[in-house]
RNA sequence: GGCGCCAUCUUCUAAUGGUUAGGAAGCUGGUUUUUCACACCAGAGAUACGGGUUCGAUUCCCGUUGGCGCUACCA
């Protein structure tokens, strides 16, 4: 039984699914599912100069991927539809022409020369950037003159000064801003006929009978313009919480132009880092476990979740930790899903030589020691490719004589290894070494070393028994032609 | 410039009006392993500063400093 709380996540599609943007929507999404809600997924897309479809699908594909689906909105509509602004574009104006008419908004017909050579003004003498409020007193001749110069109007919302806007916030406790510092009269529809931001959202959020807002911290100043919005309609605010930033290492607010694509979840998805790992970095950084719990899941997050414990103070983004989180799970979800995963990062290889259970097993094989799947195909290539083996490591390991009568004793003995068995491969290499009395790293480097041209890597018995017979024959034989 | 938010190890954080200020990542050392990784053990590492309130402050209040954010006909 779904209960009344309602939250959603608003993107904007100027730019592919971000992190901060992520860890939003994530909050959102614990919040409803917390409390039994609805999230919903709505795009702010009035910005027709920087809004790209593309970005919108990437959105979409990110969210989904990290798991945080909604229930209600953009792609599968809902009973509040339509759920891109784009498409309430006139819906919003009426809106504001209701605020005209009952003297709680004007025609502002300043052009863009007059607001920026105010600015200058301002910014000669030092005082604060705001809008003097010069279209309050613009009489109905003067409006037919400006008209008929070609002036098109924008429409301004009357913020009365002096006032105290305040509220509770659910994570940074009470807030209060005082009007007069708002920037005076605020532009609800641009002289384009579209409404601007802070219009816009409090309508849909009123249309959606949104009951909770969660958001950035960077959205506070807005917050105080939107409840002014709220009290001219007569409205109902929803409740409000600001999470605190994400920052850089440098405690900057992580941002496209500074970081490029270190910013977007899907940088990271190409990284083969796991969705999981993402929303369990996301999660813990700002909000702990009640029990002091690192690792958890997305459904787990959702039931211990609370925005009174979520921290006030900004959490800097550390590739380090997401690394930790990230190795953790590629070590320890099923393998057949690391397996599939994998699959992007095995393009450079011919894979049709293996079986796909000998596949999962060279994936087993190197997975605790990836830090993202990106470095499966490195870690693999001795697997598939031709193996050269650097010349330090020839000399080092194989130009003993020593080396010479474990790879011969290994190449006589390879009638009776049991291909199959890991384990049993293991064993076989340990009961020639005995034959010839050899053990540890003299039995074991010259044997790694001819097969993989490395001398750390995998299990040997695994490596043994995936390359097989044929592979490990020509092997041993290529080795001892070294010198 | 104005306004707002924030302040515990390098980083993410826990806790409390009285604790040896706890955990995790990273780092260092060790154990284990054929190697690497994992795991395990150990170590270094913090309450920004100054005033109050109090028997007692890291915790509450004020100030300072610092950091960050916002200040568009962007969202």
């Amino acid at each position: 039984m779904k209960t009344d709380v309602r939250v959603r996540i608003a993107p904007s599609p100027t730019g592919n699914l971000h992190v901060g943007t992520a860890r939003t929507a994530l909050y959102n999404y614990l919040y409803a599912k917390r409390h039994n809600g609805t999230f919903i997924l709505r795009l702010e897309d009035t910005d027709e100069e920087r809004s790209k479809e593309t970005y919108t699908k990437d959105i979409i594909d990110g969210l989904k991927w990290l798991g945080l689906n909604w229930d209600e909105g953009l792609d599968i509509g809902g009973p509040y539809a339509p759920y891109r602004q784009t498409e309430k574009i006139d819906h919003y104006s009426t809106m504001a022409n209701h605020l005209i008419s009952s003297g709680k908004a004007y025609l502002c017909y300043a052009t863009q020369e007059e607001l920026a050579a105010l600015k200058e003004e301002q910014k000669a003498t030092n005082a604060a950037p705001r809008y003097d409020n010069r279209g309050r007193e613009t009489s109905a001749e003067q409006a037919k003159q400006f008209e008929d110069e070609g002036r098109i109007p924008s429409v301004r919302f009357i913020v009365e000064e002096p006032q105290v806007v305040s509220w509770h916030d659910h994570i940074k406790g009470e807030i209060a801003i005082d009007t007069s510092d708002l920037g005076g009269d605020m532009v609800i529809v641009k002289s384009n006929g579209v409404a601007i931001y802070n219009f816009a959202v409090v309508i849909d959020d009123i249309d959606m009978k949104m009951t909770h807002v969660i958001r950035g911290e960077d959205h506070i100043h807005n917050t105080a313009k939107q409840l002014l919005i709220y009290e001219a309609m007569n409205q109902k605010a929803p409740e409000f919480a600001h999470a605190p930033l994400i920052f850089d290492i440098e405690h900057q607010k992580l941002s496209k132009r500074k970081h490029g694509e270190t910013v977007h979840i899907d940088y990271y998805r190409a990284q083969g880092y796991m969705p999981e790992a993402i929303v369990n970095y996301l999660a813990q950084m700002s909000f702990t476990h009640p029990e002091g719990k690192e690792i958890y899941d997305l459904e787990e997050a959702a039931a211990v979740f609370d925005l009174d414990k979520v921290s006030k103070s900004p959490a800097v983004f550390d590739v380090a930790r997401l690394n930790w989180f990230n190795s953790h799970y590629i070590r320890s979800l099923p393998l057949d899903l690391i397996v599939s995963r994998a699959t992007p990062f095995l393009t450079a290889y011919d894979t049709s030589t293996y079986t796909a259970a000998q596949l999962a097993a060279i994936v087993a094989s190197v997975r605790d020691g990836l830090t993202t799947l990106s470095e499966l195909t490195a870690a693999v290539k001795f697997y598939f490719d031709p193996l050269t083996i650097p010349a330090e490591v020839a000399q080092d390991v194989l130009s003993s004589d020593n080396a010479k009568k474990v790879l011969n004793t290994m190449l006589n003995a390879l009638g009776t290894m049991p291909w199959d068995d890991h384990q049993g491969c293991k064993k076989a290499v340990d009961a020639f070494g005995k034959e010839i009395s050899l053990k540890g790293k003299e039995l074991y480097w010259p044997v790694r070393a001819a097969l993989s041209g490395k001398t750390q890597g995998p299990d040997l018995g695994s490596i043994i028994s995936i390359l097989g017979a044929e592979r490990v024959k020509s092997r041993l034989e290529a080795a001892l032609t070294h010198k």
